[in-house]
DNA sequence: ACAATAATATAAAACGTTTTAGCAAAATCA
DNA sequence: TGATTTTGCTAAAACGTTTTATATTATTGT
């Protein structure tokens, strides 16, 4: 457990000023006047007793940590571990590091963590959030923080986001079973008010009314474990039987409905087509494969942190909201073809 | 961006030393004998004005980040996503926070990412770590800095533990095989000297060889993208027509295999049986099912963060190393059996 | 009634940086 | 030459806590 040196003991042993140092390590010995000479013979004895500063002192004097909070969904879903995968290699190249945590979807929980990463002082967020935490994230955003949310936004927030183009991308998957011939189409998406599961609604109902064609909604709360999921699907189905095709609206609605479709012992897609919101191996492996809408993951973390890295930096005063969205794609497979 | 108040601001407001906040506040009251009615005064404003303290600042004067640096292989990889949603949850409820980064298996990384946890004076770690950074594990450890491995581990090295039973477990499964009648089974597995690794084949190598059948083994070396692994396997099958079954080292490989298998137009078990190390759901919903090798997952994560906690809190200089090895669970599903 | 002890609270140092303000010597200018 | 500017560096304050050592008053014991 030997002791770290810090600043101080290597002034000492360079017989010099901690200030010196310092400014030489923040790169301001041009601008401070810092001979060449000292530059040199500073970095020399750095690089031999290979000293660290201290990044818990640097970040109290300067307020800056250098740690990015990101708060997604659940971790364990594929859709937000890649996204976190992405984001991590484009932060630590940049020299942040990352902080995270599941939201759950719970405003409650989320605000407990929001303020947890608060006090730990993260210099920017980015977030997919539940509802309920408006207030919260304009509490930031007003205290200078950069907040970038994804996947879902909040209207009534400053913050500035990066989405999917949902309406517009549900709309045409659903236009793609209505041209494959299917008229009786299922919509099994969330009970949320999440933007992105509004939207996704809209897409379904628009492109249905568009065509004259009945509606079939079923919104499953989210708060259940797979289980009753499966079964809430199934009781669906079974009160449905002049369904000719589901969209599910999630990836892991769909999951659980290719289980309940199992069990039910339902043919795809000769007797029922499908298709889903959000890809997955599972759905080019599963057989028929699955018709999915394919998010831009690598574009939209791309997105994230570029945004995040700019305001960052500049700490601008932009007042505007930037807003990013992206366009899906449709992957049309096996499960969504009339044969 | 209003200014938040400090533990000195508080003082000045109670007229009172901030010294007896802190005490207050670290629940030393009693032991220093502050009054009942000052305590009562001093919490009752805090709660008033929303006094938090810094974290930074506390953690500067005490050593102490209630960080643990959480290093997995690959976050987007369910098998340590899912660990890292249990582990979370759990830390937070410890009030630990959790920095993630993966390493790739990539020694060179990993060494980097493991100083700038350092420098981020993390209390604590728990990694799935590559071979060749025994000598950065063991500095930590001399350091008194708590560190606990998974799913491999490093002999050369006092880091605790937790595992599952890889040599058994693999040796059961291919026992398995060979008793519904599979005689040319082959590993497909990844180049790599990692314990877990070395570890399944060896189970693969000694129920194979008390059985008296032939060995064939496929070793896969790690960075490649799944194009190229794809590309092997095909290869390897092709050049192995009398296979019967196969036996997929990580849940990687056997999807690649089964994305493989597809190609090349054999049907499982009826041209090829086939059973993976990991589970997922992918395998669950596979036309047929595969037969899979699930962790306990939750087991694996709760000893994780329990003996981690242990050490965390007693700062034990306990010498002995904990090691924990836990028992997968063979699932058998359809892929395996004869018809 | 006096010493010893207990009760209550605090001042000041320390953690390891960054940054502001400024000092002394050397160089330039007029 | 004397004043001014530039060069090269540093002292000390600040960030917001925790902790050690100690001061002051009240209580107890004899």
């Amino acid at each position: 457990m030997k002791k770290k040196l810090s600043i101080v003991d290597l002034a000492k042993q360079l017989n010099i000023s901690p200030t010196t140092i310092s400014f030489i390590l923040n790169g301001k010995a041009k601008e401070k006047r810092i001979s060449d000479e000292l530059v040199k013979r500073v970095l020399k004895q750095i690089e031999e007793v290979g000293y660290k500063p201290n990044s818990l002192a640097q970040s109290l004097r300067t307020g800056k940590t250098m740690i990015i909070g990101l708060m997604v969904e659940d971790i364990a879903d594929p859709f937000f571990s890649s996204i976190a995968r992405l984001i991590e290699e484009k932060a630590y190249k940049n020299g942040y590091k990352i902080i995270y945590c599941s939201t759950d979807n719970d405003s409650v929980k989320t605000k407990d963590l929001l303020s947890m990463f608060q006090d730990r002082h993260v210099d920017g967020y980015i977030i997919s959030p539940p509802e309920g935490v408006e207030k919260e994230v304009n509490d930031l955003i007003d205290n200078g923080t950069p907040v970038i949310l994804f996947d879902r936004y909040l209207p009534d927030t400053n913050a500035d986001y990066v989405v999917v183009d949902n309406r517009t991308s549900t709309y045409e998957a659903v236009l793609h079973l209505i041209n494959n011939g299917y008229k009786n189409i299922a919509f099994i998406t969330l009970d949320s008010l999440q933007t992105q599961m509004q939207d996704r609604l809209q897409g379904y109902e628009s492109a249905l009314t568009q065509h004259n064609l009945p509606h079939h909604l079923k919104e499953i709360s989210f708060n259940q474990d797979e289980e009753q999921i499966i079964r809430h699907i199934v009781s669906f189905l079974e009160r449905k039987p002049n369904l000719d095709a589901v969209f599910f609206g999630t990836n892991y609605l769909c999951i659980s409905g290719l289980k309940a479709l199992k069990k039910l012992g339902k043919k795809i897609p000769e007797d029922l087509a499908v298709v889903c919101f959000d890809d997955d191996v599972v759905f080019e492996l599963h057989s028929p494969s699955i018709t999915a809408i394919a998010q831009p993951i690598e574009e939209m973390s791309e997105k994230l942190i570029t945004i995040l890295l700019g305001k960052l930096n500049k700490a601008s005063k932009v007042k505007k909201i930037q807003t990013d969205i992206l366009s899906p794609e449709l992957i049309i497979r096996a499960s969504s073809r009339r044969l």
